[in-house]
DNA sequence: AAGGCTATGTTGACAGTGTCAAGATAATTA
DNA sequence: TAATTATCTTGACACTGTCAACATAGCCTT
């Protein structure tokens, strides 16, 4: 039998349901995100996709949780980079995390934004995900306190959430287009720089 | 005729119906706040406030506009005490931001969120109310960068990106619960201050 | 191989949403 | 007073997520 005779069974639809959902989340956005359009689109009925994701929500977490594993990757590989210089690294990690949140904005918006995470409502699934990935950048930070390009006295813990605070700001900003645009992200990501790193004269 | 008899003619429902969304807002959060409730709470057909509002984002936007008149007040106020140092100013305003921010979750997040500004869909009435006050953030930092608090050699609006995105960052990131819980506010605030006021030794 | 269990997919139904159209009533204006 | 406008009403539509009940396919055990 061809692939194009309508089977009962699907064959591998939690997969595929993952794909498209990914695929339609960037074009048209967390809301738009319909499930029983979803369903259509894969030929399936509207309830179909409540066998293999709880609810929308169990779904969108998925979604997420592929985000937060592509991005600990980025950052893994930017930081691993032993033979560059650190500063240079931390500079890399700041475009790249912007660069990142601008290239997949309904991405990031789900990752890092009110729909999944307001009011402690996360699951544990994505929490399991996510915290990690928040670890790593605490791990990050205490490194470049290390190279004194960070203030050394200050809580390990608290910079990272300001430094990281200040990425997430700016993504935010550029991603809700709130008084900034992207044709000037490599300044915002220059000046977020200089504003971190201890005075030196070669910076 | 007392005011508990029913009438056809509300007498101002917009008014009531802009108090009452506020207060809504923050109890149900934007997606939790329906214009069919609202208006079976004013004992008030379905449709009544589409004679007041176009829809229900003319209605978010109109709360919106209330939420950032407020906050420039605030801002204003802090801003103009000029007995007061600026580094003082500096670390005030930055309290009070996310002071107003952790009071007002919901309202930050409508102020500030994808819901009325995602793809350049704000109106232009929300635009007029909203732009000054980010204009008087480019303000402020100019002056603080004459103060000496902030790097002189940047760009005024780029820093003011930068300074503004990391209160926004830690608001985001203390509303939505991710890695950050109001219980460290104190602390973060301190923090961000440091990281911002270039080093002097009675900081 | 037969029978039963489980995974998967289906239709029907419900409550909820925003919003439009058409008509009713009150207030205001000419 | 008559007409126009502002306001409010019911009816209707399309859309959403999700539950319950039922159907089919595949696998697993006896």
């Amino acid at each position: 039998m061809t692939e194009s005779i309508q089977r009962y069974h699907h064959g591998d639809l939690q997969a595929t349901l993952l794909q498209a959902a990914t695929q339609r989340l960037e074009t048209h956005g967390i809301d738009g995100l319909s499930l029983r359009k979803l369903a259509e689109d894969l030929g399936v009925s509207r309830t179909a996709p409540y066998h293999h994701f709880k609810d929308k929500n169990a779904l969108l977490s998925a979604i997420a949780a592929q985000g937060f594993a592509q991005w600990h990757d980025v950052a893994k590989q930017i930081f691993e980079q032993h033979e560059v210089p650190a500063a240079k690294r931390l500079r890399v990690f700041i475009k790249n995390y912007i660069g990142f949140a601008a290239a997949n904005p309904q991405m990031y918006e789900l990752m890092f934004g009110r729909t999944l995470w307001q009011q402690g409502a996360a699951s544990e699934d994505l929490k399991n995900v996510a915290y990690p990935s928040f670890q790593y950048q605490v791990e990050m930070t205490r490194m470049w306190q290390q190279h004194e390009l960070l203030p050394k006295e200050q809580d390990p813990v608290r910079l990272a959430q300001v430094t990281w605070g200040t990425l997430h700001g700016i993504a935010r900003l550029l991603i809700d287009g709130i008084y900034a645009d992207s044709s000037h992200i490599e300044e915002m990501c220059d000046c977020a720089a200089a504003l971190f790193i201890q005075h030196k004269t070669d910076c």
